[in-house]
DNA sequence: CGTAGCTTTGAAGATTTTCAACCTTAGTGG
DNA sequence: CCACTAAGGTTGAAAATCTTCAAAGCTACG
């Protein structure tokens, strides 16, 4: 009973290996668990700019967690256009929304090199079943997601242009920072056009917010590169653009 | 073993009892797990419409089953006004997303007479840990709900306010139909407003579309009454808008 | 019957997209 | 080493969609 909870330190170690920080970190496992969970991770090659991690319509068999680089996941439209769900950034788990088909119901692609890790889904389910805070843990990294995508449901349909992109680069720049990263420089592996995609914007007005948000002292943009110098008035911009266009009703009661 | 799984004819009357179609229709349950299973679940009293199902902050203790009735889910902006995040329909699961952060990072409300079912989570986790189709069950519903939202923000960063609505009717429907009602006529329990909301659309824009598809015989609307006349048609708009306004890429490959 | 709330409709204004041209960067091959 | 090309990015002007503001109509409910 004593030494039945590991401390944070041997988990990170242990996790090291593994990268999945983001699952072990916050749950209390035994030195025995954490190497059970180690034992069915998967690692795979490094995949080049533009491989597929997998692609719609693909057998679900893993989930995937991005180790270094950056990935991209979309769907496709019938008339060939790529439409961007989502960025994944290092430690994030991707391959999620297929556990309920057992197919993959979009694609992902690296927009850089990077190293993917494999976790076979089912067993990691086993292993749930047995350590109830691994079950819990998945609850919870399911339950974020949802969380995510809810909030980033609310950005897109209330929202002006202005307000999208800043809260786009300020999400970006939180993630960034609690992977250990500058919090205020970085560099976007993604295109304008992708951005664009991402956010529903043309791609030529994403371009334009860049060139704007850097003329008035926001940024410093020179291609991909992105220092936020005003993080506070960027914050102002993500919750209440210039012109308040609200989509919002007013409480009825 | 003969009868370690139960027919579906008895696990849909077991499950009559506790509205949970939703969440034990597929699985292979022993007539002991169901009888577990119905233990764990209230019914709430009904509510009225206007009342809460649950508010921002709350903390989180139990997932919600509508068993029958229309909730609607929002958030607030800093300013008062509300944001709609979701729209559910009976023997669908709200407050997903609040196993994350042991709070509710949402407000649900119902819009018409509604009967509530609780699930408490705690034990549902304890339950899902001994039954091991009860814990696959409850990971394919999260990853379901996170496959909508992704659908749904597709829907929003693609598409015009005509693609938008089509689409948002097409889904009614079919969740109307999945539940044994009529697919082409039904009754939207929520206002203009709220579906602008939801949409990121002008309460003036729903109502202008929903003039529109009438004038083009695709609908008869008749205040919250709509029929749908032309689903071919609608599902043509729901895909490729009038003047396709296109924010997605072309395959870089 | 009258008020309150929701819906519809019109016209003006704003934001964003589209189309088009041009610029920059990086990579390639002569 | 330089010119050339392709891809991505920037910028401008016109066009379209959607929002905002305003007013009036309809329904329901007390």
């Amino acid at each position: 009973m004593a030494s039945r909870i590991v401390s944070f330190e041997k988990i990170k170690v242990a996790c090291k290996n593994c990268t999945l920080a983001t699952l072990c970190l916050p749950m209390g496992l035994t030195p025995d668990d954490v190497e059970r969970l180690d034992a069915i991770v998967k690692r795979s090659r490094p995949l080049q700019k533009g491989d597929h991690v997998f692609r719609n319509g693909d057998p679900f068999h893993n989930l995937y967690v991005v180790k270094t680089g950056t990935v991209k996941t979309y769907t496709e439209s019938p008339d060939g256009g790529e439409q961007v769900v989502g960025f994944h950034l290092p430690g994030e788990i991707i391959g999620l929304d297929a556990i309920q088909t057992d197919q993959h119901g979009c694609s992902a692609r690296v927009l850089e090199t990077s190293a993917i890790c494999e976790l076979p889904f089912d067993n990691l389910e086993d292993l749930a079943s047995h350590i109830h805070s691994l079950q819990h843990q998945l609850f919870r990294l399911l339950s974020k997601e949802i969380s995510r995508d809810t909030e980033m449901l609310s950005l897109l349909s209330k929202s002006t242009a202005e307000e999208r992109l800043a809260t786009f680069l300020l999400d970006l720049s939180k993630r960034h920072q609690q992977r250990g990263f500058a919090a205020n420089e970085f560099f976007l592996s993604m295109s304008r056009q992708e951005i664009g995609s991402y956010l529903g914007l043309a791609l030529e007005t994403v371009s334009r917010l860049f060139t704007r948000l850097q003329e008035d002292g926001i940024l410093r943009v020179e291609r991909k590169h992105i220092e936020i110098l005003d993080r506070d008035h960027l914050a102002v911009l993500a919750i209440k653009p210039a012109g308040s266009r609200a989509n919002t009703c007013q409480a009825s009661d």
